[in-house]
This record gives C-alpha cells, sequence and structure tokens, in this order.
RNA sequence: GAUCUGGUAGCUCAGUUGGUAGAGCAUCUCCCUUUUAAGGAGAGGGUCCUGGGUUCGAGCCCCAGCCAGAUCACCA
C-alpha cells in the first residue's frame, strides 16, 4: 500500500473535517449559500447596523478569549469579521464557538456568515457575526503573506516555479497578481468594444489547420485519425481572415491562440494570443492612425491614463505616434543608405559593422538583421517603422513608390516589435511568386521562410480581394507592457512548464538496501553494526541511507556501548 | 542550446573548517471580550531535489541527473 505523504498540518486538518461530520456538520455541503454582499461594497457603502450575508475564506483567526477577530476573503477583497462567544452560542453549549471556530476552522476554510456591519473601536469596518456556515474546508494549509506597518509584506510566497505551477495558490494570496489579470481581460473587452462600434466582426477560424500559414514558425504536428493525415496547430490566423474578406466582410477580427514549436523563454511560450483584424478598402496608412488610437483607447481603458511604467521607462500610448521610414530608422542610427545597395553591399557592410551575415540571407534578411541590431533597441515611446523589404514580407503589397518596398508597418514600444501590419497584398499572381519565392529561400536554408504554399488561399485571392489593410498585435506583450511585466509568465494564468513529478511515498515498502539490512538483522535480533555493515556488502553511502531510513520506520535501533555500536531489531 | 545562480519545515530564509539540522511566521496545547504584520507561556513539525562517490562521519566536498530563475544564443 502507498499513499502520498501528509505533512503535519494536513493532518490536522484531515482531522478537523472529521470531528466537524461527528458534530453533523458537513464539511463540504451542498446547498446554496444566500450570499449578498461583497467586501468591496459594505467598505464602500458603509451603513452601521445593516444586515449582510457574505462569504469566502477565512485568511486570519486571532482568538481573544470569549472573542475573536477574523478576516474573509471574497473575490473583491477582504473584510474583518467579529465574533463573540455569548452572541453566538447564548445557550449553556458554547460547542460552535469553543470547538468549531476556535479548533475546527483553519486559514484558508470557506465559511459563510451573516451578521450586521459596524465598526470596531479603532474604526475599522467589521462584521460582527450572528451566524456562520461552513461552506468548504481547506485541507492543505495557504502561504500566509503578512503586511507590516510600513506595507512591507513578510513571507510573500514568491517562488515563480510554485507561483506558476499553482496559480490558483498565487491568486488566493498575492493580490497584485489578480489585478494583472483583471487587467487582461478589461484590455481584450475594450478592444472588442472599439472593433464592435465601428461594426466589425468577431470571428472565429481553424486551429487545427491543414497547412499552417501566414508566418514562418515551426507549427506543432499533430495526426486525425479518422482523415488519417497530420493536422498543424495554427501559427497564425491571417489566411483564413482574408478568406473572409474575400467573402464580402467589411472588417473581421479574431483573438486568436496560436502555437509555436519554438524556444521558450522569458518572453515566448509556446501558445501565446494574437489579435489580428482585416478592415476592406483600407491601407496601411489608415491603418496606423486606427491602430494608435486602438492602443490609447486601450491603455486608458485599463489603467485609467494612457502613461505606463514599464521597468525603467515611462511610456506614453498617447495618439499620434511617430512614423519612420525604415531606410531612415537606418541612416539615423548607422548613417547607412540601404536604397538602390545590393545584396553583396549589404553582407560586406554587416560583415565591416560586426553584423553576422552569410550566404543564405537574402537582401530582406540582411536589412532586417541591420535593424535589429542598431535600430529596433532604441524605439522606447511607440513609434511605426515603416516599408519594409520586399522579401522579409511576402503577404504584403508592394510600395506605391518603390517597389522593392512594401506597405508595412511596425510598431514598437521599448524596442520591442508589438503590433506588424500590411496593406494586404491581393494581386493573386504576384502572390503565387512571392510563395515560391518563399520556398526557393527555404530551400536555400533560410529557416525563417514558408515551406508551404496554400493553393486554397491562392484561388480565393483569384476570386478578388478588395484592398485591405489588416494587423496582429501581440496580446500577451501588450498585457506586459501595460502591467509593468517583464516576463510572458506572468502575464498568462498557466505559462507551459515541465511536467511535475507526483512522487509517491512508499509506507512500509523496503528499497532493496533497506531490505538487505533487514533481512539479516530480523534473523539476527541484535548485531555489532559494523558487522552488520560489513555483512550487507553495502557502500558507506548505500548503509548510511538504509540505516537510517529503517530506524525512522521503528525497525531498527542503533544503541551505544563504551566501545560498539549496536544495532537492535525493534520490528515484528 | 551555452553559462551562471538556486532547490533545507506549510511560507520566507539561515546553516561556520565536513561533526546530533536552525530562526521568524504558520500549526498544536493553555491563558485572554473590540484586536491591527507580531498579546503571553509551552510543544510538535524535515526524503536538506534525486542517484552515485569520497570520508569514521556529507545539507556542506566530487560526479551524473531533475526542476526553476537570470544572462546569452535563437525567434516575422
Amino acid at each position: 500500500m502507498s499513499m502520498i505523504e501528509l505533512s503535519d498540518q494536513e493532518i490536522q486538518r484531515r482531522a478537523s473535517a472529521e470531528k466537524l461530520r461527528e458534530l453533523g456538520i458537513d464539511p463540504f455541503p451542498a446547498a446554496l449559500y444566500p450570499v449578498d454582499h461583497l467586501s468591496k461594497t459594505i467598505k464602500a457603502n458603509y451603513e452601521e447596523g445593516k444586515k449582510v450575508v457574505i462569504a469566502g475564506r477565512l485568511m486570519r483567526k486571532k482568538i481573544q478569549g470569549k472573542a475573536s477577530f477574523g478576516e474573509l476573503q471574497d473575490s473583491a477583497g477582504r473584510i474583518q469579521i467579529y465574533i463573540n462567544r455569548d452572541e453566538i452560542c447564548p445557550g449553556e453549549d458554547k460547542t460552535l464557538y469553543n470547538d468549531v471556530f476556535k479548533k475546527l476552522l483553519d486559514h484558508g476554510d470557506f465559511i459563510g456568515v451573516e451578521g450586521r456591519v459596524f465598526k470596531t473601536q479603532v474604526g475599522e469596518i467589521s462584521v460582527k457575526v450572528e451566524k456562520f456556515t461552513v461552506l468548504s474546508k481547506s485541507l492543505k494549509p495557504l502561504p500566509q503573506p503578512k503586511t507590516d506597518e510600513d506595507g512591507k509584506v513578510h513571507d510573500a510566497f514568491t517562488n515563480p516555479e510554485l507561483r506558476y505551477r499553482q496559480r490558483y495558490v498565487d491568486l488566493v494570496v498575492n493580490p497584485q497578481v489578480k489585478e494583472v489579470f483583471v487587467k487582461r481581460t478589461k484590455l481584450m473587452a475594450a478592444m472588442r468594444q472599439f472593433f464592435n462600434d465601428k461594426g466589425y466582426f468577431e470571428v472565429e477560424t481553424p486551429i487545427l489547420q491543414p497547412i499552417p500559414g501566414g508566418a514562418a514558425a515551426r507549427p506543432f504536428v499533430t495526426h486525425h485519425n479518422a482523415l488519417d493525415i497530420p493536422l498543424y496547430m495554427r501559427i497564425a490566423n491571417e489566411l483564413y481572415l482574408k478568406r473572409l474578406i474575400v467573402g464580402g466582410f467589411d472588417g473581421v477580427y479574431e483573438f486568436s491562440k496560436n502555437f509555436r514549436n519554438e524556444g521558450m523563454d522569458r518572453t515566448h511560450n509556446p501558445e501565446f494570443t494574437a489579435m489580428e483584424i482585416y478592415v476592406s478598402y483600407k491601407d496601411y496608412n489608415w491603418m496606423m492612425d486606427f491602430t494608435e488610437k486602438l492602443l490609447e483607447h486601450c491603455a486608458i481603458a485599463v489603467n485609467g491614463t494612457s502613461e505606463v511604467v514599464f521597468g525603467e521607462h515611462k511610456v506614453d500610448f498617447k495618439a499620434p505616434y511617430k512614423r519612420v521610414t525604415m531606410r531612415q530608422s537606418i541612416i539615423d542610427f548607422t548613417g547607412f543608405d540601404i536604397k538602390d545597395k545590393s545584396e553583396d553591399e549589404l553582407r560586406q557592410w554587416c560583415l565591416s559593422n560586426n553584423i553576422e551575415a552569410d550566404e543564405t540571407m537574402g537582401r530582406g534578411k540582411l536589412i532586417d538583421e541591420i535593424f535589429g541590431e542598431k535600430c529596433e533597441g532604441n524605439y522606447i515611446q511607440p513609434t511605426f517603422i515603416t516599408d519594409y523589404p520586399k522579401e522579409m514580407s511576402p503577404l504584403c503589397k508592394a510600395h506605391r513608390d518603390d517597389p522593392s518596398l512594401t506597405e508595412r508597418f511596425e510598431l514598437m514600444v521599448c524596442g520591442k516589435e508589438i503590433a506588424n501590419a500590411y496593406s494586404e497584398l491581393n494581386d493573386p499572381i504576384d502572390q503565387r511568386e512571392r510563395f515560391e519565392e518563399q520556398l526557393r529561400l527555404a530551400a536555400k536554408g533560410d529557416d525563417e521562410a514558408g515551406e508551404f504554399i496554400d493553393q486554397d488561399f491562392l484561388r480565393a485571392l483569384e476570386y478578388g480581394m478588395p484592398p485591405t489593410s489588416g494587423l496582429g498585435i501581440g496580446i500577451d506583450r501588450l498585457v506586459m507592457y501595460l502591467t509593468n511585466n517583464q516576463s510572458i509568465q506572468e502575464v498568462l494564468f498557466f505559462p507551459q512548464m515541465k511536467p511535475e513529478k507526483f512522487s509517491e511515498k512508499k509506507s512500509l515498502d523496503l528499497n532493496e538496501n533497506e531490505k538487505a539490512i533487514f533481512d539479516i538483522i530480523s534473523e539476527r535480533k541484535s548485531m555489532n553494526l559494523n558487522d552488520l555493515k560489513e555483512a550487507t556488502g553495502l557502500s558507506n553511502k548505500q548503509w548510511d541511507k538504509g540505516i537510517k531510513a529503517l530506524g525512522k520506520l521503528g525497525v531498527t535501533k542503533v544503541t551505544k556501548t563504551d566501545d560498539d555500536l549496536i544495532v537492535d531489531y525493534t520490528g515484528e
């Protein structure tokens, strides 16, 4: 028989639950509890003597003889409760107070409270308990961070591994963590509102796709049994949304979970959220105006102001944002003009400026390297970088004034890209050539080039797609900026982690070393320690671990005589 | 993928040249009727991440591994 080992406190809590049952109190009752107030609303609208019914976790218990204070945490915050023995137990039987409240309720238990609002002598708004109900026992002890009078937090639950793996605990004890996710949801709601007000449609497109398109990234592959084909998890939703523009919608958008089978670090999670929107009869200039208004709107909806603090930076999302062409940006930071430079000239410049460049890199890739290396990090305030080289934008329309460029912009904030937009390519013949060029680049060794041609998407374009502008925003990254978090794991409820091992504790099963010792000593009953060690043939370490384990199980006992150590068998 | 740092009680962390594992909070017992991070007194609680090795003896030293964090590399 084996079981997961329980700590002291867990055993005590299980025993408390049993005792409640013996007293006729179900520690996990089924019935509805008629909550009618939240801690927050009681505090906001203080009314002396008002009758309230509240529920939540008991997060503090301070017993003072015949009266006690507690703190109840509900979804909105905390409120103090006051319990007086003789008020909840008016008769002779004081069990409800002395046993149930004082002994059998633990930190973290859910209880319901009926009572009246009042202020203590110190002026804290509290609820005087007239009746309380056990709603759910907590069998594991929660961490108990405490804030002192200087606002300093002690014993905070901070270990990131534990916090991410047990987000439920993190959310219970770290209110600032909950706030991040409240803001995340507010952001999505604000965006939706902004789009819906303009009449654009929220849609859904496939996550399982026969061809992973719309971005260059390594996909996750899965297999469909009935069709017996591979399916890919989406890396972007672009090609599907454009099909819907072909189908006649004026504006479509989707918050999409995307999946990329690449490295994980503090800015990359295998699954992440992007928002993409496509609007017909618009171009990328219109989309820049739209984007800056959208982000200002979102920042204010989330934080009440367009300004955010991110690390050492103060960023203002107030529109309008600066607009710089990629060519001009490179001139600004290096003095080098990429216009009309050949692939070889660019490569030479890179090599002589300490930028990695090899034969597999085409013109676009080289320019991207220069920008990434010398320019990107310098844009702290929101800045649109426009007019990217054609080679690195296979889904984007050629620039109306310069066919070597595209009508594309990225929005940079704190040196990182948070949005990407095009005047979308809608010429099916051009699009087919661009896809084929990507295939050539991929064959040449560029692992960022697309490896598939989506024939159905090309067919859709052949029926005609109106001029359209599209925008993609990395939602996780934007939430990071709006909540001043440096890592993506902090803005995802359940970031991807390596699986945790749940080890089962054996109760009396012995491992091989322990068994070797056990076999001998249970036979001989009492032995000199060194003789026994010799007889088992175990190494020092194996011996040490084994004899200690047996001692702990109460099977053997080591006693010291004047010049000897004797092992006695005490098991049965 | 590389380098560095870490993994000790429910939580946060100490742990000396290698010599019986500690503190604060939490828990348990007793006293206390309006307290404000922590009233008083006492007690219990450990797979020192795992597996090997060195040693009379390892939380500590060595080797291998697991997990996490940071930095770098990679990343439309």
